[in-house]
DNA sequence: CTTAGGG
DNA sequence: CCCTAAG
């Protein structure tokens, strides 16, 4: 069974491509453009750093900054929802009611960040084996033009379930009663909503009611037997830091390492733009709960005052045609986790953004709009923007892994889209949906559409597509440690880029002062134990670099500067190591 | 799982 | 950072 669903991720006319790892080899040197010279409008930065912040939103979500509350919580509408009996698709919405959770929290539900102890959730605290999340790609149409605005996620309480697929609720088992808990991001109330044009975004947790049924726990043995499914489950390589922690060390996401473009259908290509260009009174509001779409300081800086600014709408994006495929005889919770693998990969691996003006792809950032065409006389439709992977498949130039890219910091974001747009074919490409690809051991069960005919333009079957990622849930994650098999890693995302700091440096090095080079894992426990994120190989290969870096002239020397003191204790004690090493080696032989 | 190194 | 051969 080949099940095909457009997410509706709180976007809304973006693609979003393939997110392909890049080769080694190409990867941190990815030119970084000058900001943009005076009096010129970096049409591409403005929209591409929008863009970004858009992307930021989820990651760095915006305080509610009420002038009375001190609360540091994130508030949501929040509205309950329940399945129709009989009929049982559509989810009734009940009234709202003000609902809120920690930053934490918030972050953890959107996947960017690791779990943690326990969240709060309307004040109500869950711990974190009870705290779990699953993508609920459901679509509403809350707009006036009937534009949805579904998006993702989250669950929580073990207890949860439910999923949405299609408008329908699906859930594990039969159920009655259900409840979903729909947190709204709520807009300041503060804030004059003059904006009517950016939809809010919503962030659904199911929420758990007293009758409500355990959700799927062992997806990792639901290994399809399907001849014919494509989707086996695949234990992802969730790597844990050290075994005596391993269910507290698991992340959020992990990226497939695969990823396959699929043709598809011609109707739904790229330039799917909604209202771009709106009428003076919408403008954008960056206040807006939504993304902080164009925000004032966003626009301010892209565009001078003076000129004649532009005044965009990006209302919201979408990952559009994302498929997925799973085997029939698979479980409705292992059919959630791969949605949500699917998305959060995507969405987890930082974009870039492509401009369309009628359908064409523009490559020239350095165009003003005026000599693109892009003006506020058009109509929408002509302008179209597209999410592109951040790395794509060979024909792209080399990329940096910042990772900040995926906060949106504009810079980033523009320095990279300024590669890939430069580069040919790339479009094409982009203007295709993301396909997850997650096979059989042989890769017979590869769903690997062919890119020449993508390029030709040829559309394949609409049901063609799919992927299969290892289903993945937090709360899987959380309280079942998958065991990973070997040989199915190749969907395993690589982990973003975290430089050490200089605090990191100076702990490092004295660490490795003390026990010396070679006990990585004791240095580990000894100095980054709280760190999570920096297992006893990141540490190894930071002495490496760091002894590298200390032999270079410091004008060739990247990044964070590190104290010079440090540098050179760290020669001292790499000299002093090796040494001592030699001597053991000698020793041994004799 | 840890190390040690190349990529 | 990733990937892996070795131990």
């Amino acid at each position: 069974m080949v099940l095909q669903r457009r997410l509706e991720y709180g976007f809304n006319g973006y693609r979003v491509p393939e997110v392909p790892r890049a080769s080694r080899s190409a990867r941190g040197r990815g030119p970084i453009r000058s900001k943009f010279e005076a009096n010129q409008i970096h049409a591409f930065e403005s929209l591409a750093s929008v863009a970004g912040k858009l992307l930021q939103e989820s990651k760095d979500p915006l305080p509610t900054n009420d002038s009375c509350g001190k609360d540091p919580h994130f508030k949501f509408d929040v509205i309950t929802k329940s399945e129709q009996q009989d009929t049982g698709n559509l989810l009734k919405e009940e009234p709202c009611e003000l609902g809120s959770c920690d930053e934490e929290t918030f972050l953890y539900v959107h996947g960017l960040q690791e779990p943690r102890e326990s969240y709060t959730l309307n004040g109500v605290s869950h711990s974190q084996e009870n705290f779990s999340y699953e993508i609920n790609s459901v679509s509403k149409s809350l707009d006036s033009e009937g534009i949805n605005i579904g998006k993702g996620l989250g669950a929580v309480d073990s207890r949860i379930f439910s999923g949405s697929y299609s408008n329908k609720v699906v859930n594990d088992s039969p159920l009655s009663g259900e409840t979903i808990v729909d947190l709204l991001k709520r807009k300041r109330a503060t804030e004059p909503s003059q904006d009517t044009s950016i939809k809010e975004e919503r962030i659904e947790f199911l929420g758990s009611s007293e009758d409500v049924m355990e959700v799927e726990e062992r997806p990792h043995e639901l290994v399809s037997s399907g001849h014919d499914g494509k989707i086996r489950q695949v234990n992802r390589n969730w790597r844990t830091c050290y075994a005596h922690q391993r269910s507290q060390k698991i992340y959020p996401f992990k990226k497939r390492k695969l990823f396959n473009w699929s043709p598809l259908n011609t109707s739904d290509r790229g330039c799917n733009c909604e209202d771009i260009f709106n009428s003076p009174d919408k403008i954008v509001n960056g206040d807006n709960c939504c993304a902080a779409v164009g925000s004032s300081s966003t626009m301010g800086q892209q565009v001078p005052p003076k000129s004649n600014n532009l005044k965009l709408s990006i209302k919201s994006f979408k990952v559009p045609e994302l498929f997925i495929e799973v085997p029939t005889n698979a479980t409705v919770g292992s059919l959630k986790r791969t949605v949500m693998e699917a998305v959060t990969s995507i969405l987890g691996d930082g974009l870039h953004i492509g401009i369309l003006v009628q359908g064409k792809k523009v490559r020239d950032d350095n165009k003003t709009l005026l000599q693109t065409g892009i003006s506020q006389d058009d109509k929408r439709h002509n302008l179209g923007f597209i999410l592109e992977p951040k790395r794509a498949k060979l024909t792209y130039p080399p990329f940096s892994e910042d990772p900040s890219l995926v906060s949106g910091r504009s810079q980033e974001l523009t320095r990279h889209s300024t590669s890939l747009e430069s580069q040919p074919g790339t479009s094409d490409v982009s203007m295709n949906p993301p396909v997850l690809s997650l096979g059989g051991r042989n890769g017979r069960d590869f769903k690997v559409p062919s890119l020449a005919g993508t390029l030709i333009g040829k559309t394949p079957p609409t049901c063609q597509a799919l992927v299969a990622v290892p289903p993945v849930s937090m709360k899987a994650l959380a309280v079942v440690p998958f065991h990973r098999k070997s040989g199915h890693q190749e969907y395993v995302q690589r982990r973003i880029r975290r430089p050490f700091s200089v605090p990191e440096v100076e702990a490092l090095v004295q660490a490795v002062e003390k026990l010396g080079t070679g006990r990585w894992r004791d240095v580990k426990l000894r100095a980054f134990e709280s760190e999570k994120h920096r297992t006893y190989v990141d540490l190894k290969d930071k002495w490496k670099t760091l002894v590298h870096t200390a032999r270079i002239s410091p004008q060739q020397r990247r990044g964070e500067p590190v104290p010079q003191e440090l540098l050179d204790r760290v020669l001292a004690t790499h000299a002093y190591w090796s040494h001592r090493h030699a001597k053991q080696q000698v020793k041994v032989a004799v």
